[in-house]
DNA sequence: ACTATCTCCATTTTT
DNA sequence: TGGAGATAGT
């Protein structure tokens, strides 16, 4: 243990020395956040000897949840008998609902569907009530009344505009429908969560003396629920533990709200803040931008990362005509480092929006450059993965209508809308699940209101799923093969135009399956869906190529090369209604902090965009980042430092700025230190 | 039931 | 420009 504490800096020891009470760690980009969490974890339970089972720490990705879970448990002694519950938060959800969801009258074997069965829902309800609005606009107001505890009825009540009535119309028959289905959306893990923990007491007090020390990663992530929840969770001890950057706060649009960051140590009492200053990433220039840039924003709690590192070679522009240029002189330049030995996992380019990836794409494959995209359709979004998937909801399930309405017809049985729509009638009438409608009609005790034909075909999808059921029961091991020889799914996809694509992937998770089945014999399809249905993030397949991705994709990574593309007005910032110029400028933060020790950010003055090609002006953020000397950076100057900001000197202390005025690169300021009034050179101060 | 053509519309994305 | 979803035609 002295080992792992000693190699910490004071500032990380001291958030790991800290114990008892509410804790916001402010952690910069590069400041050793993961290793202060997980010393963290491993002293509370192998210093201070509490026991793992009392502790949660809560993630927003898989991917950190893994590697925090590595690397905790290397720390810790081997004799730990449980292992510290560490998981996303929407896990926690699930365990959690596992347990007490019948405390809201419903059943354990509930199904969680994706974003994507998600919309598929609501189109149809969108559909079926008339409504002609964008699907991606419904989900994410949906979402957000669920992030803010609104219930469908509350929400019909406030709805004033046309267009939010219509939108609460749907949430009332969504909420209703996957109700009745027993499913639970991604929100819904947390909300019902809530909702239990809120309305129950007792449990809310024995579950928070279960979890005596709760940590949280990447708290500025969080949104109201979460916050809510994390309240409730830690209600009985206070021992909450948050860690989190507000200059990374970047997913306001998602609902995150960094107030909850900037607010936490008023909402705790007794809140010890501990500030991770020192970067361990990146050079002195890359920081210096960095900080530059960040200082123009107003709502943040202050911190500046000081480099360990020290210096390094200057932050480059690269300034081209076109996106295809750009590509061209990016290219030119990868393929040199490439050919100096630099491995290629240390190089990426990064852009605001996924759209810029294109002419890099072109421009790459043109000059023979290997790459990797990060981005665009994940493994478990795929439409052939989603299939199996539902295959095996069924066969869990059958009275997973969703799910069995997805593949009812596929491969295609002409099994068409028309038999679906008269089906799902007559089974709302006879009150069964359409499954049991199915099986009952094909057995005689059901009316049949279908063709012959199209019977014929949902007797033979029904002889299927009996004998794949049997199977799975008997042998999950070898399940696959009779699952190919009977539904032929391969068969169907192999047909289409990019089949060889989608064989690949079948087979990926069908060795995926194996593989689990593998490592544990007592698995059922059940806890195997559970696992799954959480994990939309497959690892990346290993490839030894650059990586080319948005900023967003790049949160938590770091390279020795790092390009950005886009540099420009309109494109980043990403002007536009809703824009939030605060949260552009934390992900040109993000983006910078992302670079070890060779930067370049490029910008160009013309891009082809939405089907034309338009003028634009370079970044206003090159000129706040003290990259550029121009117009721009006299106003952000000028509006950094104007009269009546409060400043402070090194020597002087404290003092209120009473007029600023430009002095060649820099701003001659006349500052009042408390009657002592200074002619003071603006580098010389730091704004508060 | 399936396929070819038309129209519309364009951030960022994890669970 | 290009992809997705809606519509019209076979």
């Amino acid at each position: 243990m002295e080992e792992i504490l000693n190699s910490l800096n004071p500032a990380q020891r001291e958030a790991v020395e800290h114990i008892d009470g509410a804790m916001l760690i402010l952690a910069g980009a590069g400041s050793g956040k993961t290793k202060t969490l997980t010393a963290r974890l491993a002293y509370l339970v192998g210093e201070v000897g509490i026991d793992p089972a009392n502790t949660l720490t809560l993630t927003f990705t898989n991917k950190a949840a893994a590697e925090m879970r590595e690397r905790a448990l290397k720390l810790m002694p081997n004799k730990v008998s449980y292992p510290p519950l560490l998981c996303t938060f929407h896990k926690f959800g699930l365990l959690f609902l596992k347990f007490h969801i019948d405390k809201l009258g419903r059943d354990n074997s509930f199904v969680i569907i994706d974003s994507d069965d998600k919309k598929r829902l609501l189109r149809s309800i969108a559909k079926a009530l008339k409504i002609d609005l964008n699907l991606s606009f419904i989900a994410s107001e949906i979402s957000k009344y669920k992030n803010s505890m609104l219930t469908p009825e509350v929400v019909t009540q406030k709805a004033e505009l046309p267009d939010y009535k219509k939108v609460a119309q749907i949430y009332e028959q969504y909420q209703q429908n996957i109700v009745e289905n027993n499913l639970v959306d991604f929100d819904d893990l947390l909300m019902l969560t809530y909702q239990i923990l809120e309305s129950n007491d007792e449990l809310r007090k024995e579950t928070s003396n279960r979890y005596k020390y709760i940590m949280v990663d990447e708290y500025q992530d969080t949104n109201e629920l979460q916050f809510r929840l994390l309240e409730l969770l830690a209600s009985e001890h206070n021992n909450l533990c948050v860690v989190g950057d507000d200059d990374q706060s970047i997913y306001g649009w998602r609902g995150a709200n960094i107030r909850n960051i900037l607010e936490f140590s008023d909402h705790f009492e007794s809140c010890k803040v501990v500030k991770l200053e020192t970067n361990y990433r990146s050079t002195e220039p890359i920081l210096k931008a960095a900080n530059t840039l960040i200082e123009h924003n107003s709502q943040r709690l202050g911190k500046k990362l000081i480099s360990h590192k020290g210096d390094g070679p200057e932050v480059k522009l690269l300034h081209s005509l076109d996106e295809s240029m750009e590509a061209k002189a990016i290219s030119h330049q990868i393929h040199e480092l490439l050919d100096k030995g630099t491995d290629p996992d240390e190089i990426a380019v990064l852009y605001r929006i996924n759209a810029l990836s294109r002419s890099l794409e072109e421009g790459f494959t043109k000059e023979g450059l290997n790459f990797k995209l990060i981005g665009g359709m994940r493994f478990y979004e795929r439409a052939e993965i989603k299939d199996i998937i539902s295959y095996f909801r069924v066969l869990a399930n059958p009275h997973d209508d969703f799910s069995l309405l997805r593949i009812i017809n596929k491969p295609k049985r002409g099994i068409g809308k028309a038999s679906i729509e008269k089906m799902q009638k007559a089974a709302f009438d006879a009150q069964l699940s359409l499954y049991e409608y199915i099986e009952q009609s094909t057995e005689g005790k059901q009316p049949v209101v279908v063709s012959k034909r199209v019977a014929n075909a949902l007797a033979q999808l029904i002889d299927d799923i009996h004998v794949l059921q049997q199977e799975v029961a008997d042998n999950l091991g070898s399940f696959l093969d009779l699952f190919e020889e009977r539904i032929k799914l391969k068969d169907h996809y192999a047909a289409m135009v990019d089949g060889f694509e989608r064989i690949l992937n079948i087979d990926e998770f069908y060795g995926y399956f194996r593989d689990a089945v593998n490592k544990d014999p007592d698995l059922t399809l059940d806890a195997f869906l559970n696992d799954i249905s959480l994990q939309s993030d497959q690892d990346q397949i290993e490839e030894n190529a650059i990586t080319i991705m948005s900023i967003h994709a790049a949160k938590g990574l770091e390279f020795e090369h790092l390009f950005v593309i886009g540099l420009e007005e309109e494109f980043f910032p990403l002007l536009g209604e809703g824009c939030n110029m605060e949260e552009e400028r934390r992900l040109g933060y993000v983006a910078i902090t992302r670079a070890k020790s060779d930067l370049t950010l490029c910008y160009v003055d013309s891009r082809f965009y939405k089907g034309r090609r338009k003028m634009i002006d370079k970044s206003r953020f090159l000129g706040e980042a003290g990259l550029i000397q121009d117009a721009s950076l006299k106003i952000t100057k000028t509006s950094a430092y104007k009269k009546g900001d409060l400043v402070k000197h090194k020597i002087f202390g404290i003092g209120r700025v009473q007029a600023a005025n430009k002095s060649g690169k820099e701003y001659k300021l006349l500052i009042n230190f408390g009657g002592n009034k200074k002619e003071i050179l603006s580098s010389f101060v730091q704004p508060i």
